[in-house]
DNA sequence: GCGGTAGTAGACAGATCTGTCTACCTGGTG
DNA sequence: CACCAGGTAGACAGATCTGTCTACTACCGC
């Protein structure tokens, strides 16, 4: 088995050079997923959005399902890199929670958790899904457990809060705006971290 | 303008008085779209599931759109008095919170909370999904309010538990157990029922 | 210069989806 | 009896969807 490149700086995952026409479709699901939903955006319209043909897409992805998947798998690195940064702007602790998730739900594109809304609509035919978002999930909540101070409750914490995080994620989807979402959050941030005397 | 049905015993609402047909069309709605989604079930499928012919179907809901408003018309009924009624099978305070939501998240044809999927496939398509979604839980939160002892924080409480069950129910749909979920509602409540000293 | 890789351009197949239409049947009501 | 709402049965239209295929082009390393 030959090597792919010889050009690469020896990466040890040898990854095969992203090329640029296979940049525009990643960035066109990135974008026509998140906003309109998988099964609503049609390989045809990516196609056009992206300035490719359909012999390239077809040789980039053998099918729309494995486009699926490289686009969460973007989305997530893409989301946890920013979590991780605006979680640090914002001071690194708990307190930095709400003005980071509130960046997100305020933001004029906001649409829900990609990989909320992927599970809703295929879960059940694209195990892959399910299987990336527990690992966003699970890293997301890593973040989270960053946050917290050493104790005997950090443990129990981090999974309060991830739940309230994600339950503050769906409710911005559907209210008209986020600021229930954001004042529940910021509740339950008060009465998760003030434990019972 | 006659009366539609003067058999009907003259409800204020008037309603049409539903056939079998419609009803069996309802019910197939009710399954195969909470299981399976609502793009990805077909006006093909639910006329051989319901033993119904299209012209009946048409007959019944001038189009999809209408029948996926029905639906959640439906489902929001049913839900509402299977949770309000397991409330109060379980004591009926905030102790009967997860017992309550663990029937459900265990039960082997849970798929997540069929609004929160429907918003999330397609909120931006059918304002009236969201419209409803809203409803459905500010209902949801007046049932988890009514749990509530009579306090200075209980709005605040009511609001706060409201997003932590949202949280667990999504979580519970991508977890391979619905345990975490349980778990961390069940630590929720204690944190948002214990206040600070 | 040769060959392979990545790309353009676009026709095409086959399935599926929503929705319409015609023709016929049946049971209840005026 | 006549009428008609509600039902069966199924063909059909028109759009859209995923995926394949042919033919041609441009570049880059050997």
């Amino acid at each position: 088995m030959p090597a792919r490149r010889m050009t690469a700086p020896a990466a040890a995952t040898a990854e095969p050079a992203p090329s640029e026409a296979r940049k525009r479709i990643l960035a066109s699901a990135l974008a026509l997923f998140y906003r309109d939903g998988i099964r609503a955006t049609g390989v045809d319209r990516l196609i056009a959005e992206s300035a490719v043909t359909k012999a390239t897409f077809y040789r980039h992805f053998p099918g729309k399902n494995d486009l699926i998947l490289a686009f969460l798998e973007h989305r997530h690195a893409r989301w946890m890199a920013w979590f991780t940064d605006a979680l640090a702007r914002h001071g690194g602790d708990t307190d930095a929670l709400v003005p980071t998730l509130a960046e997100w739900l305020r933001s004029p594109d906001f649409r829900g958790c990609a990989f909320i809304n992927s599970v809703g609509e295929l879960g059940a035919e694209l195990p892959g899904v399910v299987a990336i978002t527990r690992r966003h999930k699970a890293e997301m909540g890593v973040a989270i457990a960053a946050l917290l101070p050493a104790s005997r409750l950090r443990r129990k914490q981090a999974l309060a809060l991830a739940i309230v995080v994600d339950g503050a994620i769906v409710r911005a989807q559907f209210d008209a705006a986020p600021d229930a979402a954001l004042a529940g959050l910021q509740l339950c941030c008060q009465f998760v971290m003030k434990p019972p005397a």
